[in-house]
DNA sequence: CTTTATCTACTACCTGGGTAGTATTACCGC
DNA sequence: GCGGTAATACTACCCAGGTAGTAGATAAAG
């Protein structure tokens, strides 16, 4: 079952699992760089980060040489997933239906995106 | 621009919220009432997280006698969108289309669900 | 071989959510 | 008036995210 409990990611901790997902892995120094190498967050930000994250099972380190390389330990999938699904619950009582109703009123959604939705409602609708 | 950071809210904050957007207003004991009434919750801890709630600009409240009545200081829909807006940014880049697409293919959809959203969108298409 | 750059480890601090006990105040019934 | 009750205020924790400095180890450069 592994309630690894994959909802609540704060902000930078999505942004270093991004980093890794699309790299596959990386390295403290490539995850700074990535994140805009210094400007915005120490080095050592990011190295603490990774080792919490790493106890919190969201990472896995091995060792080169005597750097670590750290790769994801979570799928994308399923963070993101675990994090629709906890604000879908919270807001709208589990009701997608609700969710992009809300979306559609209070956002600007261009036609293409509407044509975009309806393919997809339909492909669904026929697999389903 | 009122930068309430409307985002971010605890599931306990979220539940006392809706409690107040139903009610329009409510005591620390109707609050703590609606919640279940002591079985999970101490009273304290709804005294508490008001006022903390207070603070934050979350509520306000006014004086009844010895009583405070708290009522919401920021609409659901602010919170909401806040929240729907924090996430879709978060994990799609904002893409509405991307956001339903991963719903779609990682969740249950009933038939009854799908027509509804069918709907939603064509509406909205005509009146955009 | 010594200096320097690069790693990780450790520690510390702040913020905010969550939880609740204890203290104090004030009203209400007798 | 007095005791109980119900209300808020205060204080204190715990946890997790975020941020970063400092220390210690080690490899690379000279």
């Amino acid at each position: 079952m592994s309630k690894t409990k994959v909802h609540r990611l704060g902000d930078l901790q999505l942004k270093i699992m991004k980093v890794l997902w699309e790299r596959g892995d990386g390295t403290v120094a490539d995850v700074h760089l990535a994140l805009g190498g210094g400007r915005d967050l120490a080095y050592t930000t990011i190295a603490t980060m990774l080792r919490k994250m790493e106890a919190r099972g969201l990472v896995r380190h091995r060792v080169d040489g005597r750097s670590f390389v750290y790769r994801p330990a979570v799928g994308s999938d399923a963070v993101t997933r675990g994090m629709s699904d906890h604000l879908l619950d919270r807001l709208f009582e589990g009701s997608l239906a609700d969710l992009v109703t809300h979306l559609l009123t209070t956002r600007e959604v261009s036609r293409e995106e509407l044509s975009r939705l309806e393919q997809l409602i339909a492909e669904r609708k026929k697999s389903a």
